[in-house]
RNA sequence: GGCCCGUUCGUCUAUCGGUUAGGACACCAGGUUUUCAACCUGGGAAGAGGGGUUCAACUCCCCUACGGGCUGCCA
């Protein structure tokens, strides 16, 4: 790290490659990319390195933006696609070219596949050597050819890294790698470099996987001239079983978390939390998110997903939230997961609603089945064990009920009074009582409180379901 | 095979040479309660193994084991 560096406004960026859903451990590289901009006045930039033209797709890119979306993680200006830089990037690698720090390799990828082979046979794995990088370019014949950086073969390259600490490479375990693929578009080790430095990223927070990459990497800015940007090289997450995150462990892409019915502010605080601490905090805001986060508070072994755990932390992100908030992303989920939009005396029932329900779910469905009471129109159909409880001799008490509760002032003191006379004078507990009138009311037996529910129902509409039942 | 990274309760982690190794999730047991949930209290639970260095090591060094990554005209 530099002293310009560390003076400089801080750049992060994000550069997903568009070959499919955004990934769970994607989306926390891009999270941790973000909380470090954001919490620095810095800018957090996003780049679709689509480079690939077999494999990129512009379904992928959509997924991706989509999956940042709803992470809440916004960027900085429109995302850059790497594709539309090729030129920016040629350019280089034929500056390269003609400093003399790139060469033109004729070698066929067949004489390559031979060269590893032969290796092989002899029992070690070189990295591949090519002939031409010290040849007469006279000698040069009119074929095909890749532009590979001359890399040093002896010596050493430091990456300094802010999670990993000092890692050194040796030189000769590094190829020239190459820049420039014979039909004229450039490499990914190539035009991400090229890229960071033309958008100005001082901070380069990925994936470990690109913790050996970084090395010829550097080589590139180096051999330019450029400023090597602070690395921050974090661990992959791995699935509960310790592996590498598959298909076969479930949900992989963000999106799916979506759908499961999880907040955004809990995956976010989750997803914050695993591999990253900061002493013992653990439910925080984003806001605190950010104010907490740094690259030091990283961990460098992988982290396990732990569904329990996420599930918790929605859960009090759920009791955190502002109802209408809460609400607004509810329909958000409704419309992702392929159901019906709530219409709108649903939408006020639920918001009047929120309140005795929120702390009570950790996620949506959840949520959703707690509401059940507020979602439901007349008449209400008892399930199998509210049928139990609204027997002949309850029936008759709600009968009893419904007069004195015409006549009530709809508050919850009142209310009570009500209930504990009625249950006196029946001669039973308020359980006996509570049941029927869950039953009458919601059509099951666990429900919220039966105060609440009455509340959030309005005086007409709980007489109305009372005589329902007791009819 | 070579190179690189990693390893503290089941899981996420705190500790940055000296602590009864702390917290959270999960689990178990009580409690509260109007059902379910929530909530409250308590409990069990960890430094991969082996060598060093040091008065002192989870913390530093080495080896082994295990896990992961890179080793592509993929990113």
């Amino acid at each position: 790290m530099t002293e310009a560096n560390r003076q400089r406004q801080v750049v992060t960026r994000f550069a997903p490659s568009p070959t499919g859903y955004l990934h769970i451990g994607g989306g926390r590289t891009a999270l941790f990319n973000w909380l470090y901009a954001r919490g620095r006045g810095g800018k957090f930039l996003l780049r679709i390195e689509d480079t690939d033209r077999e494999r990129s797709t512009p379904e992928a890119t959509a997924a991706i933006l989509r999956g940042l979306t709803w992470l809440g993680l916004d960027w900085d200006g429109a995302a850059v696609s790497q594709f539309e830089q090729r030129h920016r990037h040629a350019e280089v690698a034929h500056r390269m070219l003609a400093r003399g720090t790139a060469y033109k390799c004729f070698s066929t990828q067949e004489e390559i596949a031979a060269f590893r082979a032969a290796a092989e046979a002899r029992g070690s794995y070189a990295v591949f050597q090519s002939p031409w990088r010290d040849a007469d370019p006279a000698t040069h014949p009119d074929a095909p050819y890749v532009i590979r950086m001359m890399a040093p073969r002896t010596g050493e390259t430091v990456i300094d890294d802010t999670v990993q600490g000092r890692v050194v490479i040796q030189n000769d375990t590094l190829d020239d790698m190459i820049c420039l693929r014979s039909d004229g578009t450039p490499t990914y080790m190539l035009a991400v470099v090229v890229d960071d430095h033309d958008m100005g990223v001082t901070h380069v927070i990925r994936g470990d996987d690109h913790l050996n990459n970084a090395a010829r990497q550097t080589m590139v800015y180096t051999t330019m001239g450029w400023e090597v940007p602070i690395w921050a090289h974090i661990p992959l997450i791995h699935g509960p079983d310790g592996k590498k995150l598959s298909k076969r462990h479930g949900a992989v892409g963000i999106e799916e978390y979506q759908v499961m019915g999880y907040l955004a502010a809990g995956m976010r605080n989750y997803l914050t939390r695993l591999g990253w601490a900061h002493l013992d905090a653990e439910i925080f805001t984003t806001e605190q998110a950010m104010q907490m986060f740094d690259l030091g508070g990283i961990g460098r072994a992988p982290a396990r997903l732990d569904f329990k755990k996420l599930e918790n932390t929605c859960g009090h992100h759920m009791a955190m939230a502002d109802d209408a908030a809460l609400l607004h992303e509810l329909r958000g989920f409704l419309a992702v997961s392929g159901r019906a939009d709530l219409t709108l005396r649903q939408a006020e029932l639920m918001l009047a609603a929120m309140y005795c329900l929120k702390d009570r779910a950790k996620t949506f469905p959840e949520l959703l089945d707690k509401a059940e009471f507020a979602l439901a129109s007349r008449p209400v159909v008892p399930d199998e064990a509210a049928v139990k409880a609204l027997d002949s001799v309850s029936r008759g008490i709600l009968k009893s009920l419904t007069p004195q509760l015409r006549n009530a002032l709809w508050t919850k003191p009142a209310l009570e009074a009500i209930l504990n006379a009625a249950a006196a004078t029946q001669g039973i507990g308020f359980g006996k009582l509570a049941a029927p009138l869950r039953a009458a009311l919601a059509g099951r037996t666990a429900t919220p409180s039966v105060y609440d529910m009455m509340l959030v129902l309005g005086q007409d509409e709980t007489i109305a379901r009372l005589e329902d039942a007791a009819a």
